[in-house]
DNA sequence: CGTATATTTAGATGTTAGGCTAAATATCAA
DNA sequence: TTGATATTTAGCCTAACATCTAAATATACG
């Protein structure tokens, strides 16, 4: 599947833009954004996952916690 | 449903992004689009309802024939 | 009017996607 | 190593979506 293609799939959804949109302000851990919203871990971890997939954000784990980061370059890519 | 809503929802699918890239190079009657796809004209006419819904596309009856065009005002404001 | 052409609408069907709960994995701290 | 915390993976269910065929609508033309 080409990025492109993914980074479409991965904006479809409002609650991955609106993760994006959290991000967007800056590192968040998975626990933080889980916060912000009504849905279950799990399914924002799937979220996340198709985020991913789309090299949309980035993660890495500090300590216990994942922090994931807006990877800002793809959307410059994208624009064009 | 907000109109940024529909737009994201509109080029989700690649059909209707292969349609609006189309419609980049001029307007063309629905049987014109119909003969670059391999999906029925009924398939096809309903993915116009949905650009039509995001108000990505225009349509006007020329004799028996409908003719769509890209709606370009739309681009540059969903770009902000 | 009656028929042909162009497109849309309606109804049915298979697939994809997002949500949930429960179980698995990974790290930390005692 | 055992227990607690943080997150992901797996399996399932339901809703939304893309597609199809067939029927309906609209225009053109003899």
């Amino acid at each position: 599947m080409l990025r492109s293609e993914q980074v479409f799939r991965a904006l479809a959804d409002p609650n991955r833009r609106r993760i994006l949109a959290i991000l967007k302000a800056g590192s968040r851990s998975a626990g933080e954004i889980a916060g912000e919203f009504p849905i279950s871990m799990a399914s924002l971890s799937h979220h996340y996952g198709v985020l991913k997939s789309a090299d949309l954000i980035r993660s890495e784990r500090r300590g216990q916690s994942i922090v994931y980061s807006l990877n800002t370059t793809v959307f410059e890519d994208v624009a064009s």
